[in-house]
DNA sequence: CTACATTTGTGACACTTTTCACAAACGTCA
DNA sequence: TGACGTTTGTGAAAAGTGTCACAAATGTAG
């Protein structure tokens, strides 16, 4: 089980998890296929990926969707409750942070730092802007593992250092820039211009084919 | 020119562009290891990628900033305006409405659809919210080529649907869910859960490896 | 209990992507 | 001009991912 896992082995299995939400038999199983139906791959990748965790499916039956659906949130880490901080007020920011999505996924968004003087001490969504020098004592006080950083790229360098600083272990990055950090701190990238150029890109490229 | 370009590559290129905004002498050249060090990436990557599109580096001296940039942006597919549409004016879609980026290179959103009757015919950003059955008749009238869709998950696949009908060639999803449309149609799609469930993920990992 | 229809788990294979290594090209300087 | 240091472009090797095919389990039905 120490054997590396790649990103889109990771992202397969979120997706196998989203798939059984909208599975309500108590009791079902699932076989590969079925699985493999829903998300945009085959069977025996499905099986190769679960695979990689142990062997919890049955020959001739398939899986058991609930302890599917338990594994796959113990796997993926979400069988817990991770307390995040939005850095960053901005349009962006604030819509994440409101997103339900998150909260009923098991993020908790427990703190915002801004660093416009306007916004410092406002307060949003019920919890009260701060100023990002006090990410430090509040990422103690308040147990922050995970940050949201959306702020404007020539801020996101040092806002993630101070996150880090502050003891913060993964940031989901929203800024156009590559972050330096160390590498025990995990780093989600979500670049919205680079996926309109990526689609941009395939409709050219459609075009020049003729 | 006609052999298959990898996501990766695209994504790269993407990045290249925006390492060289940053790059302000006139006429200045940069090597493929500068490039390299401001992306997360490797000098012989950089040129391989680049090499897809033809020989525009100089050896001895490394690629002209200027030129290379104007490629790129040839490339890319962003040498032109995109006309864009929002299919959803929630939080999440209005926030990307806005967002100036997107502006800035070239994305312009130039009609706004959401299916709420409370929305429908208000003003957002200049622009009146129109009722998504609409779509077809101003896609033709407005050029609208790329959808940014930003809806629930229940309504995705139908609105993209009529995207596709409406003639639109690309669509930015924001759903959860993987559209099913016709293979001509090209769709990005950000999953903003399963990015965070993969900061999970690599967190948790870290933890049982000790 | 045996034959049978399923479906998993996995080694072997195929394909893709990245890395390596080096000849060829370029500018410079004497 | 010619030797030199630099940097590209690119085949070939290596590493990484996905696909295939099939033995081993499992439940069912007779």
């Amino acid at each position: 089980m120490t054997k590396k896992i790649s990103a889109s082995t990771v992202r397969r299995l979120s997706h196998y998890l989203r798939s059984l939400e909208g599975f309500e038999e108590p009791g079902g199983t699932v076989s590969s296929e079925e699985l493999a139906a829903r998300g945009q791959t085959t069977a025996a990748q499905v099986r190769k990926d679960l695979s990689h965790f142990g062997s919890f499916g049955k020959r001739g039956l398939g899986y058991q969707v609930d302890e599917l659906r338990s594994r796959l949130r113990r796997i993926l880490g979400i069988d817990r409750t991770w307390r995040v901080a939005l850095v960053g007020a901005g349009r962006i920011g604030l819509a994440l942070f409101e997103y339900p999505a998150f909260r009923a996924r098991g993020f908790e968004c427990v703190a915002i730092f801004d660093s416009d003087p306007d916004k410092i001490g406002t307060e949003l969504g019920g919890l009260v802007v701060r100023d990002p020098t006090e990410l430090e004592d509040a990422a103690g006080e308040l147990g922050i593992e995970l940050v949201i950083l959306a702020v404007p790229a020539e801020a996101a360098q040092e806002m993630a250092s101070r996150a880090v600083d502050a003891g913060v272990r993964g940031i989901l990055n929203f800024a156009p820039i590559r972050l330096n950090v160390p590498p025990r701190i995990s780093v989600e990238d979500v670049n919205l211009v680079m996926e309109l150029e990526a689609l941009s890109f395939a409709l050219s490229q459609e075009q020049r084919e003729g």
